[in-house]
RNA sequence: UGGCGAGUGGCCUAAUUGGCAAGGCACCUGACUCUGGAUCAGGGGAUUGAAGGUUCGAGUCCUUCCUCGCCAGCCA
């Protein structure tokens, strides 16, 4: 207790297994991990999982981690994404120091090492056009040729990078590339391209380039450049590793990092794809990056996900290298287990019924007190304004009840949350048939909701008090997609898309405090579910968004229902 | 087809490196309950991709095979 090491003592994943290793056995001395996003889109809950990863293990093992933007491909990437990244890795709780960098800082050094490799004979200017560097290249069984360019002298390589920096050439007339071996089985290594022409006004950089390095020229030097011990990426980048080797090798880099690469974040009934997101947001199947449906940082935050479910949904499915696809049931635990803790409970009825407590003297007002948290005393209570007529919600009564249903119901009595018994005396209908009205009686000795005679009534039911109650509008969501595994075997993903992803009701009733929940706070509705207000609400205007649901087990039971009689 | 990687209950992840296959999610049952929530207790579910081999003993080591993923951008 009173010594402190930086090794954790309960054992991890397999690369916190290596970075303890490493720690124990004296290969470093310290920890520098980075998260090293490309600004060509939003973050998702993919990049939560690695965000989790490279933060976490630095802050375990007492070590750093920065934030670095990788930005070497400026036809793609823009300011704006810079900032919402930012932000979202922010709003997860982490927090990157001084250490904020972009591959764009050490443009000019990785420009200096290219022509070290130059003069070193190690890589050359292919005068090749992109069509023809592919043929070259060979394919999986068969090696690649070298370019006739390859043996050109290092001085005319020379020459012709700096021409190719001065803007002398249009995009796409050369490339630098690595001489490495045309006939590797390995593909990244028949001379990959080092540096393309980009006319392109960059983010950061403006004009000040127009070559700029490919991802393998630029990643593996910009960890050395910042002391990256343990630079930690997805799979997709295991054939490149060898690569990346190389280059730390042949470079006088002034470090030696290494990749480790673990399976990236699949969730059932949703798409982490930036190319997907993105056409989901340019087609309108969405309204924008952060719609409450989308997988986005933005998108969950805005449903109402706190990130702490987040964080704690990262740790839950852990780390290893096998390609998996998690049921988003994982996350919705998560989620839940954060907001059950913490949300303060409140009442709304989102399919009003009108019941009129006929023995309740009219115009009066009686304040009761209900509590904000019960898994929380230390939340407090409010006081609730309770009248002869109230909403309650429309499932919560049936005029014949089938079995099982314990709520209201014509004879029946049931509790209203924290308030009184009431008995269901008369179903008012209008000329349709539709159920439009209910009378009850109340029993006045059941007050704050207890029965002084002891009995038990087996539902409890919430409510408002319909003079004091504000309208609402309330956005329900269900999966983007209907489909677990969307796309699955060649079926067009897009026809997987649930065409009821987002419901809107208005006309929803919900008890007034609720007009004061802050932006970015989540609530519980209670017996609904957790909710939070939408950056559409206004003061006159509610607006919330249901992040989820409670687990419903009467829903389950007629959903079950529905199946045996189907 | 060449290279690389991965296969453990429906899903995710462990297994002290050769010693009784464990935990979470999901599911089911019961208890409790002023949320049909939460909580608590219990339960079902695994020939560890397959077949051989080594061994007293294999998820773990060897051989062969099968399946899946990634790689042929001047994307990352």
């Amino acid at each position: 207790m009173s010594t402190e090491t930086p090794i954790p003592a309960e054992r991890g994943d397999f690369i916190r297994e290596i970075v303890a290793a490493d720690l124990r056995e004296g290969r470093r001395q310290s920890i520098v991990t980075r998260f090293p996003p490309e600004p060509n889109g939003y973050l998702h809950i993919g990049h939560a999982k690695s965000i989790c990863l490279n933060f976490g293990i630095a802050r375990e093992f007492g070590g750093r981690c920065n934030l670095r933007f990788d930005d070497t491909n400026p036809m793609k990437e823009e300011q704006e994404y810079i900032d919402a990244i930012e932000a979202d890795v922010r709003w997860l709780g982490f927090d990157w120091g001084e250490h904020l960098y972009y591959a764009s800082d050490y443009f000019e050094q990785l420009y200096e090492w290219a022509v070290d490799l130059i003069k070193a004979g190690k890589a050359y200017v292919d005068d090749l056009s992109a069509d023809e560097i592919r043929e070259h290249r060979g394919t999986f069984t068969e090696p690649g040729r070298n370019s006739p360019w390859r043996d050109r002298p290092a001085d005319e390589s020379l020459d012709l990078f700096a021409r190719m920096r001065a803007g002398e050439f249009p995009n796409g007339a050369r490339v630098l590339r690595a001489k490495i071996d045309m006939a590797a089985p390995n593909i990244s290594l028949r001379d990959p391209v080092l540096y393309r022409i980009v006319h392109s006004e960059h983010p950061r950089t403006g004009d000040a380039w127009c070559v700029y390095p490919t991802y393998d020229f630029a990643h593996g030097q910009s960890d050395a450049i910042e002391g990256i011990t343990h630079s930690i990426c997805t799979l997709e980048f295991e054939a490149h590793r060898p690569l990346y080797d190389w280059l730390i090798d042949n470079l006088p880099v002034p470090s030696r990092p290494h990749q480790y690469e673990f399976a990236r974040l699949n969730l059932t009934h949703t798409v982490l794809s930036k190319r997907v997101l993105l056409r989901l947001v340019n087609e309108g199947h969405v309204r924008g990056w952060d719609d409450p449906r989308m997988p986005t940082m933005s998108g969950l935050r805005r449903r109402g996900y706190p990130a702490e479910g987040i964080t704690d949904f990262a740790t839950l499915v852990g780390v290893a290298k096998t390609d998996s696809v998690v049921e988003v049931g994982m996350l919705e635990h998560a989620v839940r287990n954060v907001l059950n803790r913490a949300a303060s409970r409140r009442f709304a009825v989102l399919a009003p019924l009108k019941i009129v407590i006929e023995n309740f003297p009219e115009g009066q007002v009686e304040e009761v007190e209900v509590p904000n948290n019960p898994e929380d005393p230390s939340a407090g209570t409010r006081k609730v304004p309770f009248s002869r007529e109230l909403w309650i919600e429309r499932d919560d009564f049936m005029e014949e009840p089938v079995r099982k249903f314990f709520r209201l119901a014509p004879g029946r009595e049931v509790r209203l949350r924290s308030a009184y018994f009431v008995t269901c005396t008369e179903v008012v209908k209008d000329d349709a048939g539709e159920v439009v009205e209910l009378r009850c009686t109340y029993d006045p000795a059941t007050r704050g909701g207890d029965a002084p005679d002891g009995r038990r009534p087996k539902a409890t039911l919430h409510w408002v008090s319909a003079a004091h109650a504000v309208p609402a509008e309330v956005r329900l969501y269900d999966y983007l997609f209907k489909s677990p595994y969307p796309g699955a075997d060649g079926a067009d993903l897009f026809d997987d898309l649930n065409p009821e992803s987002e419901t809107t009701l208005s006309g929803c009733f919900v008890e007034a405090s609720l007009a004061d929940v802050p932006a970015g706070e989540t609530v519980q509705f209670e017996r609904l579910g957790y909710f939070c207000p939408d950056p559409d609400s206004a003061a006159d205007a509610l607006v919330f968004n249901r992040t989820m649901t409670l687990k419903d087990t009467w829903a389950k039971l007629q959903k079950q229902g529905r199946q045996d009689t189907a």
